[in-house]
RNA sequence: CGCGGAGUGGAGCAGUUGGUAGCUCGUUGGGCUCAUAACCCAAAGGUCAUCCGUUCGAGUCGGGUCUCCGCAACCA
């Protein structure tokens, strides 16, 4: 299984390009891919490294709508956002190309042509909402009306954000077009499908059997699909934002972004490389590797795989190194709510401090289970660590090298066994950091090569040049000798990690760029070599600082928060009958308890005067069970029974809801009888 | 009982094929003073979510329960 490969392709998964790149991303993509991609070069490897924006799909389409401009006019400009942030990062993409491009039209519509020859789709036709104002097939977002479940009338065709249920088009009542207003009508429309069924048997054991060292959450995840068994998938969708479906007959159809979207990763190629590109992607000697977040596990290890295999031609991955998921000070990260750190806000925040991220981001990188970002880890880990550890080292070592032999590096003495130790642990972290790296391993392999600073640190306090200084200038010579080794070595060590700095350090000490077989030489700067000035490698960041960063935070939070929320329109008028209709009452909250399997509905046992009754309410999120026992609550007493997770439900809580989701159950403001109406 | 991942000292994480529970940060005490009050040494602190089982022996294997995250195939 161990297969000698020539080269390696690197692909990082391509951003969507409705909003610019945050923190998330690099810790679970850019910043893994980027360490592995360095490395492989470090070592003199021929290695690719592919990036792109992923341009089309229909919220980009949504969004230009929203703000009155041309799906074109939004890619460009978060495209143009990502790429320098990335460029500005350090991601070192060979190429970082787009979905847009010429190049990619053309091999995408290629790639589906050839499978369309070649048999490898299914047609089917299936009756799907058409606005006949616009002319046009709606996606399941362009559609909204009233939820089944909980009535809220701004439901979506594909989810009710109000109660949360996924719904599916045909469900909504009073469904609305929202491009016209107007009300769709059911047409008849021809899709292609990827029968995913017919390649289940080969990429059960192409997963199961010869990759079981892929990670457990990959693996995992495959596992479960394959088992649940798989089924067609449409390609194409009526849509007129993207690659058009190069088949006669299909006018207005465009490719599925999902099908469109992994493409891109061979059409970059082929945009870099006009030539050359296929060997890339096409020669048995080439290893593949996806680096992507688990949002994307299913896709690339089987759904993108298959596309592959049917066209024929292409190799498949080695490997899909996929990252969970990183919190933002204990809350999801997420780009509507804003509640994220942009990595083009960053930079400009902290200008030339893009190591201390990638540090941070590796150190606590989310490679086996969801992690937190808080800043306060943030500024301990870039004071107690990059500067106290690593920076301080290198600070030692330059000023004393400085102090006592003027800048030059002095000869090396005769050893002790102290000073054999010392370098023999340099070999050592050279294989330990290789060893972690080849397994994708990115957090323990730095803490591997910052380890190489604390042996400095460690070599420095024991034997003491600055006492010997006074009685013994010999031994000095070749403490501090080693100390450089030392020194050059980290250089080498973080260069994957912390580019930025180890150039940096290089230019302190006066050397060229190092390779990756030199990591645990004790020669790299010889006798005589003058090196420069100290300056500092990283420096301390101040509590005010980080203050800041949160206050930040929570201010645009907030303000987005405000910006976004608007009273919803008064629906229309009804007559006062109408209202009579509703009967509503306030209860007395005898138990409460979580309805088991179900993670927003409680169970209540209301007291309405005249019996007691169950109601099921959906608000277990906010609100312990046991605050409510003995409190009074309104509740619609005549609502007719609904069967909730098995539980019979007699009426419905009334809550407000508030611009953050949270709810705020209704009662009266002083105690009144139960069964008292409510009017 | 839909599926997958995770639950380890104050915080963040490791724990490979079962054999006395480790690392980084923080805390406390000491040392050093070349260094960005940085560094070095030592100590305290964990019934490894919980219950049951297999075993001479389980964080590690099997089963039940609870909690968190993600996914559920027109949500890119």
């Amino acid at each position: 299984m161990e297969k000698q490969f020539k080269r390696t392709t690197v692909t990082s998964a391509l951003p969507y390009a409705n909003g610019p790149v945050h923190i998330g991303h690099l810790a679970g993509v850019y910043v893994p891919s980027d360490i592995y991609v360095r490395y492989l070069r470090l070592k003199g490897e021929e290695v690719l490294f592919i990036g792109g924006s992923d341009e089309h799909g229909v919220p980009i389409t949504i969004r230009a709508k929203k703000e009155g401009i041309t799906p074109q006019d939004v890619v460009d400009r978060y495209h143009g956002i990502i790429k320098k942030a990335f460029s500005d990062f350090g991601i070192s993409f060979d190429i970082y190309s787009r979905t847009t491009s010429d190049t990619h039209k053309e091999l995408a519509s290629e790639f589906f042509k050839t499978l369309y020859e070649k048999g490898e789709f299914v047609e089917q036709t299936s009756e799907q909402y058409y606005d006949e104002e616009a002319k046009q097939f709606l996606a399941d977002r362009y559609i909204t009306g009233e939820c089944p479940h909980c009535h809220n009338e701004g439901a979506y065709g594909d989810q009710c954000e109000n109660c949360g249920t996924s719904l599916s088009a045909t469900d909504l009542i009073n469904p609305k077009s929202a491009i016209s207003g107007s009300k769709p009508v059911m047409k008849e429309t021809k899709h292609w499908y990827l029968p995913l069924d017919q390649h289940e048997s080969w990429l059960r054991e192409w997963i199961l059997e010869d990759h079981k060292e892929w990670r457990p959450n990959v693996y995992g995840q495959c596992k479960s699909w394959l088992d649940m068994g798989l089924h067609p998938r449409a390609v194409s969708r009526d849509l007129n934002w993207g690659v058009p479906v190069p088949v006669e007959g299909a006018e207005g159809k465009v490719l599925y972004v999902w099908f469109d979207a992994p493409i891109g990763y061979i059409s970059n190629t082929k945009e870099l490389l006009p030539d050359t590109w296929e060997k890339w992607w096409k020669d048995e000697d080439t290893r593949l590797v996806h680096f992507i977040g688990k949002d994307n596990i299913v896709f690339h290890c089987i759904v993108f795989p298959a596309m592959l295999k049917a066209e024929g031609s292409y190799i498949l991955p080695d490997n899909v190194p996929s990252n969970e998921f990183l919190n933002l000070e204990g809350d999801k990260i997420s780009t509507s709510r804003n509640w994220a750190v942009w990595l083009h806000e960053y930079l400009e925040d902290f200008p030339g401090k893009q190591d201390v991220l990638r540090y941070v981001l590796t150190a606590n990188a989310p490679e086996t289970k969801d992690n937190d970002f808080t800043w306060k880890d943030f500024q301990a880990r870039n004071n107690n660590e990059l500067v106290a550890v690593y920076g301080n080292f290198v600070n030692r070592a330059l000023v004393l090298t400085n102090k006592y032999f003027d800048g030059v590096v002095p000869a090396m003495g005769e050893l002790t066994d102290y000073d054999k130790e010392t370098m023999k642990e340099f070999s050592d972290v050279k294989q330990e950091v290789e060893r972690l790296l080849d397994i994708y391993k990115f957090r323990d392999a730095q803490k591997e090569a910052m380890n190489l600073a604390r042996i400095g640190n460690k070599y420095l306090a024991d034997t003491e040049p600055w006492k010997l200084a006074k009685t013994d200038m010999a031994r000095v010579e070749t403490i501090m000798h080693i100390s450089m080794q030392l020194v050059a070595n980290l250089a080498i060590a973080f260069e994957p990690f912390l580019p930025f700095s180890s150039q940096k350090l290089r230019e302190m000490i006066n050397m060229e760029a190092f390779n990756w077989a030199d990591l645990g030489r004790t020669d790299l700067v010889v006798e005589g070599h003058k090196i420069n000035k100290a300056s500092l490698l990283f420096e301390k960041i101040e509590d005010e600082t980080i203050e800041a960063q949160v206050q930040k935070l929570l201010d645009t939070k907030k303000a987005n928060e405000e910006a976004n929320y608007r009273a919803k329109e008064i629906r229309e008028n009804i007559e006062f009958d109408d209202f009579l209709k509703l009967d509503v009452r306030v209860g007395t909250v005898l138990e409460c308890k979580k309805v088991p399997k179900a993670n927003k509905l409680l169970q209540f046992l209301i007291d309405d005067g005249l019996d007691k009754r169950t109601i099921v309410s959906g608000i277990a999120q906010h609100y312990k069970p046991e605050d409510l026992v003995g409190k009074q609550v309104c509740f619609v007493a005549n609502l007719a029974p609904r069967k909730l997770k098995g539980v019979v439900s007699e009426g419905m809580i009334l809550s407000a809801e508030n611009v953050d989701g949270s709810l705020s159950v209704i009662a009266p403001n002083r105690e009144v009888k139960p069964g008292s109406e409510v009017k």
